[in-house]
DNA sequence: CATATGTTTCTTATGTATAAAAAACGGGGG
DNA sequence: CCCCCGTTTTTTATACATAAGAAACATATG
């Protein structure tokens, strides 16, 4: 009943392993390989067991050598190495943003688990999670309603974003010359320039540097709750500027330039300086998410 | 399989409604009951057949007449009216405080469903809706583990509660004057001062009504982040103040002063007043909770 | 025709079952 | 005694089943 996802990743996750050593040579430990691969010892002799049979892998007295070199064709598709749970997520997104956008929409999880073809229980247990982003409420023995993507949603999620946001960055004046945040704000910049130089091919990477460079601001003073909450921007982000591409490549290289300028700021260490930029930015990208919206 | 514990809520609410009713009296329509006790049609005529069948109730031709009064001594028990998942949430609350505080422990499903006597399905449901209280964690593939009720835990929840509740209590010196919280202000002052004057006797009653104090700040200027922290602090307070009852009097009694202070400062709608009243107020309960930890 | 009750259909809450994955156990061999 | 591997036990992820509850439909009655 339950899907050997877990399986299939690992097995591809093998394939990379094996393809870095040669042929004839002795395989790691099955320890050794289930902290590689970061799954139980079980699933690490399902792996082997697997290979061996397509002798990639052959299996003599008390040791194991390579057989032969996998082939990438081998690998399991990417669908097919995500947990179910992980998988109706996607669904219901493409659900929400595609079909049924509109607010007060009601939530219905036999009809849902049907459409996705899942169990019921699954699609409980997503809502229940997907509960914390505020897109959802639930009514007492009955459905869910869908609240909207809204400029309500946006307006609310933009307040507690620039009190957490603001609250970080200011801790950043503080920061002594010897803190190790100092590197990783060196390292995130690079990575900002490099995008921004090739910003007409890649434009499309910035969501997940958006995301990287959010959460390493709000690190430097480790608070659980900010870091649930950036769970939530990172998945609107994610999901829907995946759905709305107008003036995608305009938008980001705009993000980026305020980012570098937010780091310029952060590095000077004057809170002035730290406050407006990280109130520009800020108010720059509710406006285009709200502008997006309507 | 499923408990019919809406049933016995309503069966009992129904009591309510039929005392304030005479012998003999036809009762109001399924629909005019559907709508007092907050249930559906299809529960109502369940009731009404179980009070047919007690013979509190008389059925004529198309009406119903009260036959007898009903004895308090046929409500069904508190419990059985609380839902499952409602249940199991007092029973984890138990095991966490009384059994397995220390931090680190791991949560094991199975085992919580077997102690609690209740399907795994449940007890994972409600592992999946605790988890936004941030005091459990799960593991890809495996349990869940607790993560302690620390002074950490206390300071975290702190730097969030401070930023809201600033936020809320200085926009109420915006407020005009024909705003209509002002008569929920006074109407909460009164219900404190009532409480004080009686503190002796009553000084339990205080978790609510904090509930419900620091709810109506955070209402003037709706947002579902806020509120839905507002849950996370009504779960501590209620839970952890349950479990520790030292000097409870008298937390209580300087906390309900603490609050008059604070509503003075926002009728006075002078904001350095209001930011003294209120982090004063914050600060002092931080203390409490943190003593009550460590 | 509107409202009340009787009937049918659909959905949710909760229990049970089971394959996959993790963890624990146990016997060698270095 | 520690690591490796074979085996057994436990736990989690997921499917499915069903009674309770909600909602929709139908009929009757004033």
């Amino acid at each position: 009943m339950r899907t050997d996802t877990t399986f299939k990743r690992a097995f591809n996750d093998m394939i990379d392993i094996i393809r870095t050593l040669d042929l004839g040579e002795e395989l790691p430990s099955e320890n050794a390989l289930r902290a590689q691969l970061g799954v139980s010892r079980t699933t690490v002799r399902k792996v082997l067991a697997g290979m061996s049979a397509r002798g990639i892998i052959i299996s003599e007295a008390h040791r194991r050598i390579i057989g032969e070199q996998p082939l990438q064709a081998e690998r399991y598709p990417k669908e097919e190495t995500l947990a179910i749970s992980e998988q109706v997520e996607t669904s219901f997104m493409e659900w929400m943003l595609r079909d049924n956008a509109c607010p007060g929409t009601e939530i219905n999880e036999a009809e849902l688990a049907r459409k996705f073809g899942v169990a019921t229980t699954i699609v409980r247990e997503f809502l229940n999670r997907f509960q914390k982003y505020g897109l959802i409420e639930k009514r007492q023995n009955a459905g869910w309603i869908f609240k909207g993507f809204t400029a309500n949603f946006a307006l609310e999620l933009f307040e507690i974003r620039e009190m957490f946001e603001m609250r970080s960055a200011r801790l950043f004046a503080t920061l002594p010359d010897s803190s190790p945040v100092w590197k990783q704000v060196r390292a995130i910049r690079a990575a900002h320039l490099e995008l921004l130089a090739d910003i007409d091919a890649r434009f499309q990477d910035f969501s997940e540097l958006d995301s990287r460079f959010h959460r390493l601001i709000a690190a430097v003073s480790p608070n659980r709750f900010i870091e649930g909450f950036q769970d939530v921007i990172a998945m609107v982000f994610h999901y829907h500027y995946q759905w709305n591409k107008r003036d995608e490549r305009t938008r980001n290289e705009i993000a980026i330039r305020e980012h570098l300028a937010l780091i310029d700021a952060l590095e000077s260490r004057n809170i002035a300086l730290i406050d407006r930029a990280c109130r520009s930015h800020l108010t720059s990208a509710r406006e285009t998410l709200l502008r997006s919206i309507v």
